[in-house]
DNA sequence: TACACTATTTATAAAGATTACTATGTAAGA
DNA sequence: TCTTACATAGTAATCTTTATAAATAGTGTA
């Protein structure tokens, strides 16, 4: 457990911004000037591997990262790319009909909800 | 609409194999050795825009592109990468209760199963 | 203390996907 | 015919992520 190592899992547990990797580098380049990207990278992947951290993909975007806690689904604002948690009771029922009806081994799902935060939805209302 | 924007477009109604971009260069550039792959680019946007396809971003690969026809779910195989389709009745609900916990004006949400397909199943219970 | 062994970091190169940009071509409309 | 708008081709550039090699630090053992 290196210090870099430790300032990146610290940054995710307190930040619950869902950051990406280069969020996470650019925020902690003031403690440790001579951090590499690479460092960045190599800690989340043992940190994913571990279980840790879950990584999100978005469209063509950098990847966002998350602090593991309790099983949460996630919307986003197209707007602004925020992305907010919110709870829902777990869809185990989908990977059941989906693993019957194409005979595949489910391991896990990913769903996510999409619009405009309450912020940028009321920037766009003042716009007009 | 070009030659080009045609053929494209046929593709993809045609081939249900929700291709990625440079499988589309590739499965034509026979019919048209001159095309460039920001045609590709260029066309999968535009039908994007008009709604006609849908894209889909899978961890660090390429994008894949889906004629959208009707509503449906898509489940991916960890190993191989296929993707695969499957219907369930649409979860409308989780798009109002996610908008009432958050403040969201939901759009649309997506959700995806991940797992392993047959082929890849009894490939991988043959090597032990 | 000295020595190896291992894992981590740094720095940089490289890969891969996508976009930006410019010039060329082409089709429709006045 | 002239013009205008748009699509394409070709290529450069960008951005994210991974791979690689050298430097570094930590730990345990003789």
């Amino acid at each position: 457990m290196t210090p870099q190592r430790q300032a990146i899992l610290e940054y995710l547990v307190t930040e619950h911004s869902h950051p990406t990797a280069d969020d996470i580098y650019k925020a902690l380049s003031a403690r440790f000037p001579n951090m590499s990207v690479a460092t960045v990278y190599n800690n989340l992947r043992v940190f994913k591997e571990v279980g840790l951290v879950q990584e999100m993909n978005y469209g063509d975007a950098s990847s966002r990262f998350d602090f593991v806690t309790s099983r949460h689904y996630h919307i986003i604002c197209d707007a602004c790319g925020k992305v907010v948690d919110f709870n829902y009771p777990v869809l185990d029922e989908i990977e059941s009909v989906a693993s019957q009806l194409t005979g595949f081994k489910v391991d896990r799902h990913r769903l996510e909800v999409y619009g405009t935060c309450p912020a940028c939805q009321s920037e766009q209302a003042h716009k007009h």
